[in-house]
Formats: C-alpha cells, structure tokens, sequence
DNA sequence: GATTTTATTTACAAAAGTGTTGATAAAAAC
DNA sequence: GTTTTTATCAACACTTTTGTAAATAAAATC
C-alpha cells in the first residue's frame, strides 16, 4: 500500500538521476526534467522529492566536490538505488502491458 | 500543475478502461488491475477514480443494460475520452524518452 | 570584506489522490 | 415477497504528494 508508489513528479525525478547517472543533482534533475516533460518546476519541489525519494529507498546520496565556478559550491549528487531501479522498471513493464492489449488504431479516432 | 496529472492508482484506471474497450464497469477495472499489477484494491476506490477521471475529462460513461444473470443489475459502462487518450500517451512517451538515455545494462547492477 | 551566484536544507502550507463506510438499487432465485 | 447477488453512488476521512518561503552556506568576483 502506501509507501512504495511514486507520485508523478517523483517517478520523473527517479527517471532524471538514472539518465544524468553520476551528475543528478537538483538543478541538473529540473532542467532534465523541464527539458523532457514540457513542464516548469520549482527547485523546492525537486529537491523536496529528492529528499523523499531517498528516505524512501529509491535514491542514495553524497556530497560531490566544490568546483572553480562562481557559486559553485558542493553539490548533493544522487543515484539511484537497486530496489529504486527495480521499482521503476516494474512500473514500466505493468505498463507495457496494459499498453500490449490496448487497440491503439482504433482508439486514436 | 494540477489537474491534469494521473496518480498512479488513475493511471492504471484509465489504460485498464482503454484495454477493456467496450466492456469496462467498475467490477471489470477492479480484475484487470488486479490480474496485471499484483495489487489488491477496494471497488469503491475504483469508483472514485473512475468519477474523478470522468470530471476530469479522461472518460465518458454511460449506463448499459441489465444482463439475465442473478444480480445483473446494469452497469456503467466507460470509454476513454480523446483527451483521456493523448493524456495516457503523453506519460508514456515521456517516460520512454528518459527510458532511451538510461544506461540500463550498468544500471542492472 | 562586501557582493553576487549557486546551492542546500528545513519547516510549513496547500492540493490532490486514495480508501472506507454506509446507503441504495435492481436483478434472479427461492 | 424475502433473500442473495451484483452493482452504483455519495460523503467523508486519511494519507501522500507537491509547492512555497525563509534561512543558511560556500564559492568566485569585485
């Protein structure tokens, strides 16, 4: 029941970090995420998810290293874990199926 | 923003309504979530989400005819609106987009 | 060292989704 | 006509997700 779903905004998130592998971090996940989805979020919300995500089990986290930008300080670089990586391919795949018996000629009228 | 996001239990509601074509009542949802996602879930919660995504605009109803079987009241029959399609076609697009950039083979760990 | 920029973190508020209960209804069977 | 079965519908409560605002921090630039 409760616990394991992922809201929509979070499943975007999860997809993000496992697309920007060892570079996910929260600017980086809503520009992805603003990019793909045609759709504006605010960094708060992203890095709430991120958050929730982690406490979940679905994401772990470390702090990565300053670089020589202005402002840039360290940033919290996440990835995802096995379990979350598992959890987003099975919602896929349930999907998938759902999709396989659709009849898609017919009901794009 | 809000609105016109699918939670996740909507989600499956809307592709089972898709699957099942002309044949889709509350009772039907409920056994094609069911035998697909292994998930147990309360009818009246498929109710709900069916009239939500009725108000949304993602389905159409109509009542249908009685059947001779014991208890064989007539049901509410729904279709999957044109909107309700796109919408479902939408998220699914998205997310095989992020789905072409994972490198799922390390990630498999 | 003051300012600007990039970034995190925490706490709270708001919105949306999900689940539950109880009432009602209509059909066939007895 | 009472019972059993299948089904809808409505109202509410609960939980979770999402968004926002404010505080803090660390880097380079000036």
């Amino acid at each position: 029941m409760r616990g394991t779903y992922l809201g929509e905004l979070e499943e975007l998130v999860l997809l993000s970090v496992a697309a920007l592998v060892d570079s996910a971090y929260a600017v980086a996940v809503r520009a992805e995420i603003e990019g793909r989805a045609n759709r504006k979020v605010n960094i708060s919300a992203i890095h709430a998810s991120l958050y929730r995500l982690e406490d979940k089990g679905f994401l772990d986290s470390h702090m990565g290293e300053a670089t020589n930008k202005r402002g840039g300080k360290s940033k919290r670089i996440f990835t995802v874990t096995t379990y979350g990586y598992k959890t987003l391919k099975e919602a896929q795949t349930v999907r998938q199926s759902f999709w396989g018996s659709i009849p898609q000629l017919s009901a794009q009228k």
